[in-house]
DNA sequence: CGACCTCACTAATTCGTATAAGTTGACGAG
DNA sequence: CTCGTCAACTTATACGAATTAGTGAGGTCG
C-alpha cells in the first residue's frame, strides 16, 4: 500500500480510503483513478491477515460438520453457501476433526456449527423438523403405522437429534413412537430387524440414505424384499440410492439454498428472497 | 499481552520470551514462573491473527479437495493429516469451490492441492501409481487381460490422471491398453457396458468405488452377474461396496498414513517413522 | 475584512505479536 | 581501580492495513 501511496504521489491512507471507498471521504475522480491505476500497476493485493487484525475478524466463515453424514446434501449444502459467501468476498473453510485450533487460528467472521443447528429444537434454521414430517409423512399416508427408525450405533448427538425429530414427527402424526433399529455390522442389523418384523413393523425410515440402504441389504440377507415386506425410506437423495434394487424411496431438500441462506444470515445480510424449496419425497421402489 | 506483562511486573517483550521459549534468553525460573502464572490468571490466549502478521503465515494448513471422490479414504486422509496438524499445534482447513479467496483470506502455513498431487506423473506422494498397480494386479492374476477401466462422465483432471495410473500399471503388466467405460445416467451406462462385453471385456476397474458400484448395477439392468459375467473391482473401500450384493472386491490403501505423512511433509518434519502400509486388495464377491 | 466552512488530503495511531538492539547492575580478571 | 562479560531485562520497531484527528488552501457569508 504504501509503494502504491508512492507511486501515485499520495499518502498511504488515501490510497486506503480510494481502494475501499470509504464513505464521508471526498476525493476527486481524478485521483480515485491515479491511485486505481497505481494499485493495478503495481499489482497490489491487500493482505488480509493485517486486515483481519486490524478488523477483528478476518474474511472467512468456518463451517464445522461433525459427524454429519456426508452425501449430495452436505456438498449442495456447502456448494451453496460457497457462492453466496463468494459473492460477498468471502471464502469458506471447512473443519473437520480439532476445530478449535483452526478457529483461533484464522478468526473467522463466523463460524457454523452445523450438527447443533439441525439438532436446535425445531432444527430451525434448515427446516429438519419439517424434512422429517415429510418423510413420516409419506410412511403414513402409505398406511404404515408401525414404523421404526434406523439410527447408526455408534450414533453422536446429530443422530441423537435428527431421531428426534423423526419422532416428534410420528407423533404429530398420531402415530405411536416408533421403535430405534440400531444400524451396526450386518448380521446384528439383520436380526435386529427380524426382531422388529416380528412386532409389527412394517416400515423403517432411515436418518440418511446410507442407513436406509443398509437397512435393504439387511433385509435382503433375511430373503425379504422391500418394498412389500418392508417399506423403507432414506434421506438426502445421494446418488447411490438410485442404484439399489429395489430403487431407494428416499427425501430431497433443497440444501443449496438451505446453504445460500445460512451464509446470508452469518454474514447480515437479507434473507428475505433466497427460499428454499420445501423437502420432497423422491418416490422410487422401496417404500 | 501488554495485560500480562504489567500483571507480572515485567515487559511486554519479556512475556514473549517466556511464553515462547525463545532460544538465547537468560530468564531465571522465578521470573518465568511469575509470567506463566499471570497468563493462566488473565487466561491470556495469544491472538493468532497478529501472530500471523509478524511471523507472515498462520498456523493452519489448507487442503483443497477439488472434485475429489468423498468416501472413506478422504475422510481418513483428512483424520490422519488433522491429527499430525494439531500435534503440532496447527490447523486443518478444507477447502471446496473458491479455495482462492479463502487461501488468501487465511495466509495458511501450506496449502494441499490434493487433485494436483495425486496427478503426479508417478503420484509419487501417495503412492497413486504402486495402487493402481495392486488393483490391476488382482484382475491380471485372475486371468484377465480385456479390462475396461470406468471413469466418470464428467470427469475432471482427477479422473484423467488416476485413469492415467490404471493405464500405465495395465501396460506393465503388459496387457493390451484398457478401454474405458463411460459412467453415466443408468441406461446409457448399461449400453456401453454391453457394447464393452461384445468387444469381449472381461473386467472393469472403477476409479473409485461409487464407480464400480454403477457398473454393477448397470450389469444387473442387463441381466447379467459379477463376478461370472465380468468381474468388477473397485478403489477406496467405502462402506457402500460391502452392502452391496454381489459384495464388491476392491482395494484398501491407508489413507490415514498418507495423511499424516503428507502433514509432516508441509510441515517440514521427518516422515522417516511414518510408513503407509501397501495397498490391499480386499477380495469380496464381485472379482 | 475576518470568521467560518468545505475540499482534499496527510500524520499519527491502532490492532497484538516477535525480535533486534539496547541498557543496567553485578561480578571477575588483570 | 578499571575494563569486559554476562545475566536479566527493557525499548523500540516491524508486520500491513484502517481510521481518527488534524491541516492548509480556497471560497462564502455577514
Amino acid at each position: 500500500m504504501r509503494d502504491v501511496a508512492r507511486a501515485s504521489g499520495v499518502s498511504q491512507a488515501t490510497v486506503s480510503f480510494v481502494l475501499n471507498d470509504t464513505a464521508n471521504q471526498t476525493i476527486p475522480e481524478a485521483t480515485r483513478e491515479k491511485v486505481r491505476r497505481a494499485a493495478a500497476e503495481l499489482g497490489y493485493v491487500p493482505n488480509s491477515i493485517a486486515r483481519a487484525l486490524r478488523e477483528g475478524a478476518s474474511r472467512i466463515v468456518v463451517l464445522e460438520v461433525g459427524g454429519l453424514p456426508p452425501g449430495r446434501s452436505l456438498d449442495a449444502f456447502i456448494a451453496g453457501m460457497d457462492a453466496e459467501l463468494a459473492a460477498a468476498g468471502h471464502g469458506l473453510l471447512v473443519s473437520y476433526g480439532s476445530a478449535a485450533t483452526a478457529i483461533d487460528a484464522v478468526s473467522p467472521r463466523a463460524v457454523i456449527d452445523l450438527p447443533a443447528i439441525n439438532a436446535t429444537p425445531d432444527g430451525s434454521m434448515h427446516g429438519m423438523a419439517a424434512h422429517a414430517r415429510v418423510q413420516i409423512g409419506h410412511l403414513a399416508a402409505r398406511g404404515h403405522r408401525s414404523i421404526a427408525v434406523a439410527v447408526p450405533e455408534e450414533g453422536g448427538l446429530v443422530f441423537d437429534a435428527t431421531a428426534g425429530h423423526v419422532r416428534a414427527a410420528a407423533t404429530a402424526l398420531d402415530l405411536p413412537e416408533p421403535a430405534t433399529l440400531l444400524v451396526g455390522a450386518a448380521e446384528t442389523t439383520a436380526e435386529r430387524l427380524r426382531a422388529l418384523l416380528g412386532e409389527g413393523t412394517t416400515a423403517v425410515a432411515g436418518l440418511d440414505d446410507d442407513l436406509a440402504i443398509s437397512v435393504l441389504a439387511a433385509l435382503i440377507d433375511l430373503g425379504l424384499r422391500a418394498p412389500d415386506d418392508l417399506a423403507v425410506i432414506g434421506f438426502g437423495d445421494t446418488a447411490q440410492g438410485a442404484l439399489w434394487r429395489p430403487r431407494l424411496t428416499t427425501v430431497r431438500i433443497d440444501a443449496h439454498m438451505y446453504g445460500r441462506r445460512t451464509a446470508r444470515q452469518v454474514l447480515g445480510l437479507s434473507t428475505a428472497d433466497v427460499k428454499p424449496a420445501p423437502a420432497e419425497v423422491v418416490g422410487r421402489d422401496s417404500a
